[in-house]
DNA sequence: GAAAGTTTGTGAAACTGTTGACAAACGCCG
DNA sequence: CGGCGTTTGTCAACAGTTTCACAAACTTTC
């Protein structure tokens, strides 16, 4: 057991939740390292490294067990707390996200949703109206929302920032293109950026093209 | 200059990309690893690193000619080749990738959009219509796509991924809950997984408030 | 209940990635 | 056109991450 840990063995847990989670569902109750490595492209060291950060959740000459060493996971990411996040951006991408992530399945809660665009307001995204920015103010004082979901454009993002930190929000989902964490490192930043995973994909490609052709 | 390009070197390339694209834009035509670094919130050897792993971009006592650099940087990315995408899942997410995602400037071309839903079949998403799967080979057959976007079930990524590469697709895109990669090591797959990237902003957002507590 | 077979937890070794330091090369100014 | 200041390219040191190896602890079987 560890006391700092990295944000390498942070990124894997989702990965561990997730696949645990499927186990449980189908009914498995025991997995040992090795195991789980297997199915999961990984070596059964490094997830005995990774879960002995934490504690020891499994027992010699038996393994893991499945729904309690999810449910321990769980507990490090705080996927038990609750989380409120308000979401900026109902445009293609941000009602995608309001309609098509399940929030409360990982630590979080949706409470609201604001657009720039008037002409949005009072439309129903996920069961939720679209709300002006104009009333943002009264919402955060009333809600006390700790995340903010930018699915904005690049320019709206950078001045948003400093509304956000302003208003009590501590981290921010993000979306836009704009590189916010190196302006605002009082805030919590996890960027999104899928034209970077597209062009990375792009690399790839080309690459194993050119391995071909060697 | 190296002749094995490491995978944390290739996943800052985008983001230089994007950061010396936004300089030329604004007019900049110079600038230095240490300028770049400070604005980006890296370090100035790292940046030199990385770049120096594919040749001397740069001159001493000046810096690096920043339209040059990110031209460099497109082609190593491969971003002047041009590569065919088919996307699968004209949902929410879907839709919002085909309409928001701006395929031509990272290197692809999106040439046909697929659901299995029927009701889909003939509506217009980002200008194209919507294909039923059985169109899907003989459209392969005329096009000749790369990569395949998922946004797809997981049920669904699994059963389509060896369709995929007895089709000649060569790599993915897969926004779907599958870890596709370790069943199809044939393929090259790039996974975006937006609810791993929530839950790992549910732990900083808990560890922060932790600390404030102590 | 003891022996055989598993599997964890863990410290050390090997490897990979990042940062520091500086010589060599170049631009700029007088 | 020569000297000064700047900045790269690069090698070496450092830091972080992953893998290896094995004792200790447990389960299972007979």
């Amino acid at each position: 057991m560890s006391d700092k840990i990295s944000m390498s063995v942070i990124r894997r847990l989702p990965r561990y939740y997730r696949f645990l989670d499927e186990c449980a569902r189908t009914g498995v109750v025991r997995i040992s390292s090795r195991e789980l490595a297997e199915r999961m492209g990984l070596t059964a060291s490094q997830i005995r490294q990774d879960l002995n950060c934490f504690g020891g959740f499994g027992q010699q000459g038996y393994g893991y067990n499945v729904p309690s060493l999810r449910d321990e996971i769980g507990r490090i990411l705080g996927l038990d707390r609750r989380c409120k996040c308000i979401l900026f951006g109902a445009g293609n991408l941000g009602r995608a996200i309001a309609m098509h992530m399940d929030f409360e399945s990982k630590g979080m809660t949706l409470v609201g949703i604001f657009d720039s665009k008037e002409a949005y307001a009072g439309q129903l995204v996920a069961g939720m109206p679209i709300r002006p920015l104009s009333g943002l103010e009264d919402f955060c004082a009333a809600e006390r929302p700790d995340v903010a979901v930018l699915c904005v454009p690049r320019e709206a993002a950078d001045e948003m920032a400093d509304t956000l930190s302003a208003l009590g929000i501590k981290g921010v989902w993000n979306f836009s293109h704009s590189d916010l964490a190196v302006r605002h490192p009082e805030l919590v930043v996890e960027n999104v950026h899928l034209g970077d995973s597209l062009m990375t994909l792009c690399y790839k490609i080309n690459e194993m093209s050119a391995k071909g052709r060697m």
